[in-house]
Order: structure tokens, then sequence, then C-alpha cells
RNA sequence: GGGCCUAUAGCUCAGUCUCGGUUAGAGCGCACGCCUGAUAAGCGUGAGGUCGUUGGUUCAAUUCCAACUAGGCCCA
């Protein structure tokens, strides 16, 4: 007979393979036609809300692996979130709006773009948007992310342009804008503004001259030796035409700097460090040191400036350097970023003389209407019939070029619009609103408060096309900024009704309301201003755009969470515009992740050939194994990537699949309405089973809540392998199999084993998303949920929980790990095989004996061998003393009895029975009831 | 160059922070073996770590402090 159809194998038709690269797309579809998501929002719409607000990548390209790992990091959240009985609506975002499309568009245009009006190009620049929106939302959605994909935010959408409109106007309003010159990438000969990524660097020649400021402090009253001497600064330019505009000299604060006597009572000040190179250049062989200063001792005296009558403030500055020059680094503040910065610090104007053209404004003596390029020249010349040229030659470095007409670009100031920190007192205000927000991890508090500290003003105008506008007017006869609620108000309604093109494609008539007059001068004439905002204001304002403005949605959010680049970028605009109007952070906590790196903690670069698109990944591994990887990896340090550690996750995935499977298919028979076990009934090992399990839940649910998802997933692994697979479900095994279907003995653990499953597919649902999804559909019972996504969490039933009894199994675990020991020596050895095949006699201690009496019978299902005997430790002489367990020795011994041919278990009982001589008295019982 | 952060077995993570103290843990992978009633599965055993480097504090440091090195993000 052949005995095997007698016994209870599992059996399910959930598929052992994942074949994750087909199946997902079809849970998707499946996901799509059923409308989980909305689902998901009806079921849970009477829970208290949790807010996740989306930070907009850029609409631009494909997603790349950080763009991935973040946004399935959110998806966790949510699904945990709403899993632990909060209502989590999620609206995705894009930034579509800034420089990188229009120059992509720009590109794609080519000459055609002259001919276009700026209406016209911004027409191309939202199809564009609209492009990569699509593109990357099909993106989003293959990870297995759930939202609301067919309405997301788009910065460019017209209730937000308005938004931004309306957010501008309050600070507009409170006094926070302000105008004033800033130093940016002027091209003279596109006569427009550039900005960095319009820069490229090329090789150019340019002239490079020292020059001489004499000091007008007399530095006689700081030491007598100067008496009578004439002292001069030299300073180092490679642009001599930024002289006119020179109004200081920065020296570092920490180099020590020299006066040296070159010719009789002539002086020269320069850096210590740079002295003996620079005496070479001059062609000065003999000199004289008279003294050594600290550069602090020379700050805020004067120099003159070597061509016209004014002075020229020595100043301070970090990033003077030794390298080159003579560390007295000529400072026109108008000419400069870091001159600017200066400038800003010691309160010198922006002066930058210089018109669209690159040409010299009226008021610049000797050089007025010359080019700046070509007035190079002069300067020198100039320089030189006043005696002050030290020395001129040429040098050959890098300098910016601009990136469509080739030639050499400027530094030059134009009026620019900025939002004041301390007019309004924003910065202290924002300081304030830090402290309450919770950043996670902690430091990222002081990383965004030191930020915040030390900024400048933001400048938020930019003088490009593809944008929201400024929406500001000027007064054309007395030049009044005319600003005011009325206006805001009307050109925010114009907006949203049809886009902020209207700004571009209407008159100011249309665009200000009726009868709008300066309130200087009280004409009625007016002109737009042209510059838009920075793209960072359009997202800064998303809590208002998208939080505040749809009525499921709640603001502060409770949470933003992106890359920690975002202390610069998202976290701190939103931060500033909220603070702004509302003198609030538009959020409650703040988690921030690292950066996605290669297998040995490199940046991904195209040039470095490691990067790895999250589609190939997809491809050859599936989505799955992406949230499994975004899961195991603790995201506050840098996020590693490799082959081998995608092979590891698909490993740990297998294992996780397979062990519901086997769940699965040993649950077939099992009905959870008819079949359950009251605990009092259950076998041992299954309240132990069941006791782990709660410990697991417990500490799985802690994890999500505090978002320590790599501790999800190592929980939820460690469990499957070391309690389920290793442990409980290869002893009950035999149980399951040989015993009557419908015994107590079996129902008991399959109660345990289904109340493991409810609780592991839950668990594992926010991360492994399709195949909790996909394991749900294979699940018995009534009243289940459409997907276990619009379901909880268990929680962690008391009653289950059972510390005395998990105390009492430690003890046997421990000498099962030292039976299974004394087993893999005696299979060495060749004594036995199949651990079925042994025969264990057990030397023990008597506090041992004592804990173990209980479990005599059973010790030998626990240790899955044939029998066990229990002896005193001195009668055993023969067996392994244990290292760890005190008082325990181990003999394994070949059985004597016959293998039963259905159970397996050598017993003395088989062959008593004529009928069924190859099987044990216990299978023979069983058998009867089946047959019965 | 500045600010912030990270560094424990081949890989992913515990432990250290809040209490410094006997042989630093887990899983995976690897090697070897068993099973063939979870089978392109399952079980067992074993080998892997001068806890980034160097100093300091201490009776004692992977754990506290400093510097350095390597790497990351943001500035310059």
């Amino acid at each position: 007979m052949d005995y095997k159809k007698t016994l209870n194998l599992p059996k399910t038709a959930f598929p052992m393979k994942g074949n994750l690269v087909k199946k997902e797309p079809e849970i998707l579809e499946r996901w799509e036609k059923e409308k989980l998501y909305e689902t998901i929002r009806e079921v849970s719409k009477e829970r208290p809300k949790y807010m996740l607000h989306d930070g907009p990548p850029y609409a631009n390209g494909n997603i790349h692996m950080g763009t991935a790992f973040n946004k399935v990091l959110k998806d966790i959240i949510i699904k945990s979130k709403q899993m632990a009985g909060f209502d989590v609506p999620y609206v995705p975002g894009w930034d579509c709006h800034g420089l990188p499309i229009e120059h992509k568009v720009d590109g794609e245009l080519g000459e055609k773009k002259r001919e276009m009006t700026q209406a016209e190009i911004r027409g191309h620049c939202r199809r564009y948007a609209e492009k990569y929106v699509d593109i990357q939302r099909a993106e989003f959605k293959r990870l297995g992310v759930l939202g609301e994909w067919d309405r997301p935010y788009l910065t460019m959408n017209y209730p937000y342009e308005a938004t931004i409109v309306r957010e501008f106007g309050k600070f507009a309003l409170n006094g926070s804008l302000v105008r004033s010159k800033k130093p940016i990438y002027w091209c003279t000969s596109c006569k427009t503004a550039l900005a960095e990524a319009e820069v490229e660097y090329d090789e150019h020649s340019s002239p490079s001259i020292f020059v001489k400021f004499p000091m007008i402090s007399d530095l006689a009253e700081v030491d007598p030796v100067f008496k009578g001497k004439q002292v001069s600064v030299v300073i180092w330019t490679t642009t001599p035409w930024t002289l006119p505009a020179n109004l200081a000299i920065a020296l570092h604060p920490d180099f020590p700097y020299v006066a040296v006597e070159t010719a009789e009572n002539q002086v020269m000040i320069l850096a210590e460090g740079l002295l003996t190179e620079c005496m070479e250049t001059f062609g000065i062989a003999s000199y004289e040191i008279l003294k050594t200063f600290h550069a602090t001792e020379l700050e805020n005296l004067e120099a003159r400036h070597p061509i016209y009558e004014r002075p020229s403030v020595i100043v301070l500055a970090p990033y003077v350097t030794l390298e080159s020059g003579t560390g007295c680094v000529h400072t026109a503040p108008g000419h400069g970023r870091e001159d600017y910065e200066t400038g800003l610090k010691y309160g010198l104007e922006v002066y930058s003389p210089v018109d669209d053209a690159g040409r010299f404004t009226p008021d610049v003596e000797h050089f007025s209407g010359m080019e700046v390029f070509e007035a190079n020249r002069s300067v020198i010349d100039k320089l030189i019939s006043l005696g002050v040229l030290v020395k001129e030659q040429k040098i050959a470095h890098e300098y910016p070029h601009c990136w469509r007409c080739k030639k050499p670009v400027i530094f030059r100031s134009t009026e620019q619009w900025f939002i004041s920190m301390d007019k309004t007192g924003l910065r202290d205000a924002a300081l304030k609103a830090i402290n309450e927000v919770n950043w996670i991890p902690s430091w990222g508090r002081d990383r965004i408060y030191s930020m915040i500290a030390n900024r400048p003003d933001w400048c938020i105008s930019r003088q490009r096309s593809w944008g929201v506008p400024i929406t500001v007017f000027f007064c054309r006869k007395c030049g009044e900024v005319v600003i005011s609620q009325e206006i805001i108000d009307h050109v925010a309604e114009m907006v949203e009704a049809s886009g902020a093109d209207v700004w571009f494609t209407a008159s100011e008539g249309e665009l200000l309301p009726e009868n709008t007059i300066c309130p200087a001068c009280g004409e009625k004439d007016f002109e737009k201003e042209t510059d838009i905002l920075d793209v960072w204001f359009d997202s800064g304002v998303s809590y208002a755009a998208v939080m505040e403005n749809r009525p499921y949605l709640d603001s502060p959010a409770d949470l933003y969470l992106e890359g920690s680049d975002q202390h610069r970028g998202w976290f701190h605009s939103s931060l500033l515009c909220s603070v702004g109007t509302r003198n609030q952070a538009p959020y409650g906590n703040v988690l921030t992740h690292g950066f996605v790196v290669d297998g040995k903690g490199k940046a991904m670069h195209k040039s470095a050939g490691n990067v790895i698109p999250p589609e190939s990944l997809i491809k050859s591994y599936g989505a799955e194994i992406l949230r499994l990887w975004v899961a195991g990896e603790d995201y506050r340090d840098n996020i590693r990537l490799s082959k081998e550690i995608l092979q590891r996750l698909t490993d740990a995935y297998r294992r996780i699949r397979n062990t519901c499977r086997y769940l699965l298919g040993n649950l077939q028979d099992y009905d959870p309405e008819t079949d359950v076990v009251p605990y009092g009934q259950m076998d041992e090992l299954d309240q132990w089973a069941l006791h782990q399990l709660q410990g697991l839940n417990d500490r799985i649910m802690s994890a999500y809540e505090s978002f320590e998802f790599h501790l999800v997933y190592h929980h939820l692994h460690n469990f499957c392998v070391l309690d389920l697979s290793s442990f409980y479900l290869d002893i009950i095994k035999d149980r399951l199999y040989t015993s009557p279907q419908t015994a107590i003995s079996r129902r008991s653990a399959q109660f345990a084993m289904n109340e493991i499953l409810e609780t592991l597919v839950r668990l594992m649902a926010p991360v492994l998303s399709f195949t909790a999804d996909e394991i749900w559909q294979y699940m018995g019972g009534k009243d289940r949920a459409p997907s276990v996504h619009a379901d909880l969490f268990v929680p962690t039933k008391k009653e289950f929980v059972n510390p005395e009894l998990a105390n009492r199994w430690e003890d046997i675990i421990s000498v099962r790990k030292e039976v299974t020991k004394a087993l893999e020596l005696a299979r060495k050895e060749k004594i036995i095989g199949h651990p079925l095949s042994a025969a264990v006699t057990l030397g023990l201690s008597k506090a041992l004996r004592e804990k173990l009496a209980d479990y005599v019978d059973r010790l030998k299902t626990i240790f899955i061998v044939s029998s066990v005997e229990l002896v005193d430790v001195a009668e055993l002489e023969q067996g392994i003393e244990s290292e760890t367990v005190p008082g325990l020795k181990v003999l394994v011994a070949p059985s004597a009895d016959t293998k039963c041919e259905r159970c397996w278990i050598h017993d003395s009982s088989v062959g008593e029975d004529s009928e069924h001589p190859t099987i044990c008295g216990r299978c023979r019982n069983v058998l009867d009831t089946i047959t019965r």
C-alpha cells in the first residue's frame, strides 16, 4: 500500500517562484481595475488622518535610484500608517517650472526660438514638463506606490500658479520684499543674464597685472618705522576692467602680511607667504622687511584707489588664498560673487557701472562708453601713466563662457528682488520654528539651523521665461513700485483662469484693476516686471497650494520626507515661505535619508559608470526586490546598492515567500470559522509559536512607528528562518502530516499557523506589497477585505503572550541545539543519516532532568529523532559532554527499531499488525479513522 | 577650504548613545554534510571580525574624547 496517500501533505496553488517581473504588472492592473486606492480611502474615511506631504521631483528625465528610493520609502510609511489605523491620503506632485526644462527646450528649438513669443516658448516648456510627468508617473506606479496618480499636483497647474502669485503677494505686502543689486553672470553679446548651468568654462587669455594702492591711513601711527615712507598695498587681478569698480582690498584674516622696502622709501604690503615669489616676478632683487602684520591690524585701514580720488578699504575675507597673486585681493562688490558677499558684510556699495552691452556707463571717468574687454588695455595704460602698475603679464586660465554664443561672460550687478531675512524678522522666526519641529535624525535640526542662521537674503528673481512672474508693476513716470492686495487678487484671478501665461500676453491695462493710480505720483501708466520667481518659491508654497487647498488634506503636514540635500532645498524654502506668511513651520516632522551609492560607498555618476537605473533593476529582479532593498537598508547613512546586495535580498525574498507558501499549503483544509481550537486545548508548542508571534508583531509594529524599516526586514526574515522554518514548522510536520485530518492536535497547529499567516501577511504588506497582496488572494475565511492594503495590522493578542511558557522552552531549545550538534557528529561518522534513524540518550544533571521531566514523551518529536531516553548524567559514560549546557551529555546511536513506512519514525510497534506489517501502531490507529 | 553626517564578519544589520568591564551577536552568502513527504524547496554543522587608523582619558575602550584616513550631502 502507498501510505503516502494517507498523509495530509501541504498543497497549494500559490507558486513557489515569484516570477515578479511578469506578475507585478498583472497585480498593478488589478489594483487599478479594482480602484484599490479609492477603496482604501473609502474604508478609512472616518479614521484620524496622517499627512505625508510629497516633495515634488523635477519633471525632467527618467527617475533614478534616488527618486525611486524616496518614493518607495514614502509608500512604506503611507501603507504602514494606513494599516496602523490612520487615513493616509497621498497626493504626489511635480515641480514643473525652471531653468533645466527651459534649457532643454531651448536646445530643441535652436534658432527657431528667436522668432517665437515668450508665450510660445512657455507652451513648449509646458508640453515638455507634461511629457515627463507622464513618464515618471508610470515609473512610480510600477514600483507599487499607491496614490492619487490621476490627480497629482503640478506646480504649473493654473490654480497652483495662482497660489504662487498670492503667496508672493503676502511677502510683497508685509514688507519682506526688497529690491537691490546683485552680481550675476551676464553675456554682453546675447544681452542676457545667465544661470550657473548656462555657463561653460573654457580656456581664455587674460592680462595679469599687479597694481599698487597707496595707503591713505598713516602707518607711521602704527609704527614709526614707516615715517616718511610711501606705503602701498599690492593687488593682483586678471580683470583690469573691474578696477574702476574697486571699493576694497581683501586680506585673509589668519595670514601674516609683510611691509617690505623695495626702493628708497618705497614700501609694499603683501602676504608673507607670497613675498619671495612676488619679488621674483617683480624683478626686485634686494628688499628689506620692515614689519610683519597680522591681517587684523590692517582691517578697516584705507588705501587710495589707484585711478580715482576715493578710498579702497582693507577688509578681511576667508576665501583669500596663497595660491597666486599677492594675498591682497582686489574687491569689486558689483563684479564678483565673493566680492559681493564681502561687500555686504562691510556695507559697501554694489557698484557696477557697466550697461547691458558691456559698456562703461557715462559716469566712469576715462573709460565711459568703452566695451569692458577692450577697456582692459586702456585701464592698464592708465595705470602705467599713473605709475602704479608693478607688473603686467598674460595668463591662460579657465574662464566662464556663454553656452549659446561661446563668448566670454562677465559678472555684472543688476536689480534683483529679495526676500529679506531680517527686515521683518524672518530669520529669527524661522530659527524659532526649527526648534518646534521634530527632525529625524536629530542632527537635521543643526544642519538647517546653521544654514538659516548664516544665509543671505533670498534672491527670488530670475531673468528667465519658464516660471511664475514676479507680479509687480512700476510707474512709468516716477519709477515707483506698485503692488497692492487688490492688484494681487486681480492678477491671481486671471492666472487661476488662464495660467501664468496671461502675464506675458496681457497688457498692463488688463492685468491691473481698473482705475489703478500710482500712489506716489498719481499717474496711470505702468510697466510690468519681467523677471520670474525662483522655482524654489514654487515648491516652497506647496503646503498652501496642495495641503491647504484640498479639503481632505491638512496643513501643517505631519511629515516631510526627502534626501538630506533638501535641508538646503525644499525643507528650507518651505520653511521660509511658511514662516514668512503663517509664522509656523509647514511640517511637524522632517525625516531625511542619505544618498544611493554603489557597493563600495561611492556616489553614482554617469562618468564613473556605476549607475544602476531603476528600470534595469525592475527588469531583472522585480520592483518587489527594490522595495525590499529600500526597507532593508538603514537610510540614515548612505544607501548602498550592488549586485551582491540584490542577490542577498532575492534570497531573503524567496525564503519569506516560501515560508508563506508552506503555511498556505498546510492551511488548505483549515476553516478559520469552524476549526478554531481554544487556547487551553492547544499543544504547548503551538502556544509557544503564538507567543513568539506576538513578540514579532510588537517589534515590527514599533519598528514601523519609529521608521526603522531595516528592523522590519530583519525581524521578519529572522522569524521565518529561525522560529518557523528551522524550528516550529520542522517539528510540527509529523503532527500535520500523519495525524487524522481533523484531529485536534493537527487543528491546533493549523490554528497557530493561521494566526501566523494572518499576522505575517499584514506585517509584510507595506514593504512586500505585491507578494502580500498575492498571498491574500490565496487565503481563506469570510469577510476578508478586498486587499491586504485596505486592512489593518493585527493587534497584539495578550491572551497569546505567555512568558512563563517561553522561559521553559528556552531550556528545551538549548538542549535541542546540543542534540543537533551531536546528531551532526554522528552523521559525519556515518552512524546515522536522517535524524529519524537516530536514538538519543541524554545524560542529565538533576536540575536539568527536573526541567525536562514534563516533556519526556515529546522530546523525540521536538528533536525529530525516533527515541529519547533520559538517564542520570553520571550513568552515561559515553556521549558528548555539552560545552554550553552544564550537566548535559548526549549520546547518539542508530535506532534499533524498524522504520515505519508511513511516518518514518523507527518504532518497536512496527510489524505488530499483520494487515499493515510495515507501519507503527500509531499510524495503524490513524488509518482506522481514515478508512472508517 | 567650511558646515553636517557615516565607518562592527564577503553582504545586510544588532550591540555601544542613556549603565565603559569576562570568549562582540544574528541572518544571508561561502565550505562541508543530510534529506528527497515545503523539492529549481527543507534541515544540520563549520570557517569568517586586531569593532576604519592613531593618540588620549581610565585599573579597563568596539563603547567616552581628539586628530587623521576613507566616503556621503550641502556650501565655497
